[in-house]
DNA sequence: TGTACATCAGTGAACGCGCGTTCACTGATGTAC
DNA sequence: TGTACATCAGTGAACGCGCGTTCACTGATGTAC
């Protein structure tokens, strides 16, 4: 039996698939999502380059479970925050902005993954229907918060905004061009002037 | 004389340096700046692969040289936008954020060059210069708007609301999770509203 | 005006590197008898 | 329970590739006399 990393267990452990996504999710982390490779994916997991292959179309197919797990992750924050606050609906869309940007901070590797093609994954149907899947959370809470029955036109105008805005700033504290502890301070009255003035 | 390219005129141009920026550029753009390569924009200049070493000190310098140029264009360009609206400060800022989206969406890959740390340029001290006085145009609009005088707190605090919006918005439509088309009709609409309750 | 020379922007070949992927293989496992 | 066998998840070596950067060089240019 070889022994590479603690949690392996040779030849077949059955478990090399989920071991290398989560090896691949450390260095979407580490380095990026440009600059991930799945050699080093490999040598992370202790296993041969060509051990992928057996789980694996490609590459880009390795970063789509990275992917896939980015967004299962985000979608259970998002519920959870939903569960916690059964409160207004103004509160919740709130802790829906919380929840988008405390991901992006906590995980902006796979934050980025979400976003911009990395390994052509672009127009991947799965990823995009989980990716609408969360956005159809927002768009609830704020048909709710408008005492809306559908998600009409206004519906999907104030969604949008709302979107843009903390996408934009979750961006801009991952780049370093807003300091992250200083909008952490700032971040629930930013938040919360915001959601007032898109939902007012 | 040796001829590889339009425009290039032998072993002595003395252009070199600013038509590898110019190849870097359109590299940039057609590849995104990840993806960019320092040996195709030589093939595109027309010149061997140790050329740019006369001129640059590495790939990042190349990169830097490509974002300065886009902060120059976006800057002319903001510049330009409060030349034509002498009107209200409303409007001043709409027409700011028009400016925004329209670079990002003319030149993504510039755009996002201009943001995530591509070659280590991340805190290059001429860059975030540069980057910052652009923000600055914004933030004078938004204390004009407020009827201020000095860029204190609240005009910070609406300035970065605003950016954020615009700023995800952006990337939201250069990332193909918000179609251009149909934004491009309706993003007049969605600046005016943003603005008023931003600046409201 | 003509010549010798210093300068320096270019060349082209080479380097070492890490990459994604393929290949024939091997050995652990589960199943049928 | 023991044995033969099919399966298939792993190996390890190799491939061709494009990359960033360095090197000794070369030839065009401008200047001093």
């Amino acid at each position: 039996m070889h022994r590479h990393i603690a949690g392996k267990a040779g030849y077949h452990h059955g478990n090399l698939r989920a071991q290398l996504v989560e090896a691949s999710r450390q260095l979407v982390e580490e380095k990026g999502p440009d600059h991930f490779s799945v050699s080093e994916a490999c040598r992370v997991a202790g296993v041969s380059t060509a051990a992928p292959y057996k789980h694996f179309r490609d590459k880009a197919d390795m970063l789509k479970a990275v992917a896939l797990g980015g967004l299962a992750r985000e979608q259970a924050q998002m519920q959870a925050a939903l569960a916690e606050n059964s409160a207004e609906g103004h509160e919740r869309i709130k802790a829906l902005g919380r929840v988008y940007i405390r991901f992006a901070c906590e995980e902006p590797g796979v934050f980025r993954l979400l976003f911009g093609s990395f390994g052509a994954n672009a127009d991947d149907p799965e990823l995009t229907e989980k990716g609408e899947a969360n956005y159809a959370l927002l768009q609830q809470e704020v048909m709710r918060g408008l005492g809306r029955q559908t998600v009409d036109a206004e519906v999907e105008k104030r969604s949008l905004m709302l979107w843009s805005f903390v996408h934009g700033l979750a961006f801009l504290m991952i780049d370093g061009k807003v300091e992250q502890d200083t909008a952490a301070g700032d971040l629930d009255v930013l938040l919360d002037e915001v959601s007032r003035r898109m939902m007012g």
